[in-house]
DNA sequence: CGATTTAGGACCGAACCGGTCCTGATTCCT
DNA sequence: AGGAATCAGGACCGGTTCGGTCCTAAATCG
C-alpha cells in the first residue's frame, strides 16, 4: 500500500544508526549486530548506499563505511533513491513518452507529476539529522508542521 | 520503488475522468471504454471506490456510479486510501506496538511517523478538482509550489 | 603473502499484485 | 410478474517482483 521496499526501510534505519553514533567508521558486521538485522542484508544495503554516494567505503582489513557528509545534508529522499531508484509512486514517470499505452487517452498525464513532485518534496525535507532527534512529540504528531520545523532547523 | 498499486493508479485516472465530464452518472462499461481499460478491472475499482464512500452507486438496469461529492472535496489521499488501504510507506505504521521485532532496538521508532505524515499531507493537499485542470506548466514543474497554488485555488 | 573487508552479481523461494470469473442482490422495463 | 441489466462480493490463479542467501573477485593492512 504505497510502500517502499524493505531495503529502503532498513536503509533509513541503518543510516540513522550511523548518524547517531560518535564513531566515524563502521564495518558491515558491526552495523548488522547493532541493528539486529542479518548481516548479508546489511552488507547489500551498505553497498548500495555507498554506490549512491551517501557512504564512503574503505576496503581492506581495517575497512568499513562512514557517512559521506554531515547528517543534516542527507535527506530521506536520497536514501530511498539510492536503494529503490527514483521516487515516483505512479506508473507514468515524468516525461518518458511512448511507454504508456494510454498516452493519447489518459486524462491525467502531466498531473501525475503533481503527485510525484509532492512526494519527492516531502521526503527531501526530512534530513537524517532530524531522524536522529528523538522526536518532539508535540511537534509532529498531528498537524504535520514537521516540515516547517525542519526548515527552521536547517 | 515506492510505488502505489495499479489499482490506485487506475483509480485516480477513473475519478479524474468522471470529474472532468458533464454527466452525473456512469456505468462501469462506459467508464472502462472511455478510459481504455479492461472492464473487469474497472468494475472492481469502482466497487472499492464506492465502498470507500467516494462514489455513490445505483444498482439495477439504469444504475451506475457518480461522485459522492464535488471534486474539490475529494483528495488523492482519499482515493489511494480507498483502494490501497492506509497511506504509510514504511513497514512500521503509527503506534501498533509489538508488531515490530526491532521495537526495543529500532532507533527510528516514532520518526517513521514523520515520513508517513509528510506523505499523507502531501497527498491530502491534492484535490480531484486540481487533477482535472490541464496543469499550468510553469506552476508545478519545479520548485513544487503546486501545493501552495492549490491552496489558493481553495 | 595471508587475513579481512568491501564490490558485484547470480540465484532461488515466497509473497503479493494484477487480472479473471462466478454467484448473488437490486432495480428498471415490458 | 418476469427478464434484462447493473452493481456487490468473493474465490481463484498465474506471473512478477521482493527479500534474502551465497559465491567469487578486488583491495588493503599487517
Amino acid at each position: 500500500m504505497i510502500r517502499m521496499t524493505k531495503q529502503a526501510d532498513y536503509g533509513i534505519v541503518l543510516m540513522t544508526l550511523m548518524a547517531s553514533h560518535q564513531e566515524q567508521w563502521f564495518n558491515a558486521t558491526e552495523v548488522a549486530t547493532e541493528a539486529g538485522l542479518p548481516q548479508p542484508i546489511v552488507s547489500k544495503i551498505l553497498k548500495l548506499l555507498a554506490r549512491g554516494g551517501l557512504l564512503s567505503s574503505q576496503r581492506g582489513v581495517k575497512g568499513g563505511y562512514s557517512l559521506s557528509r554531515e547528517p543534516a545534508r542527507i535527506t530521506v529522499a536520497q536514501i530511498i533513491t539510492a536503494l529503490d531508484g527514483p521516487i515516483a509512486i505512479t506508473e507514468c514517470i515524468d516525461d518518458s513518452p511512448g511507454e504508456c499505452s494510454q498516452e493519447p487517452i489518459c486524462p491525467v498525464r502531466g498531473n501525475w507529476q503533481r503527485i510525484n513532485q509532492a512526494i519527492r518534496l516531502a521526503l527531501e525535507e526530512i534530513t537524517l539529522a532530524e531522524m536522529t532527534h528523538p522526536i518532539a512529540p508535540g511537534l509532529v504528531t498531528l498537524g504535520g508542521r514537521g516540515r516547517a520545523a525542519g526548515a527552521e532547523l536547517g
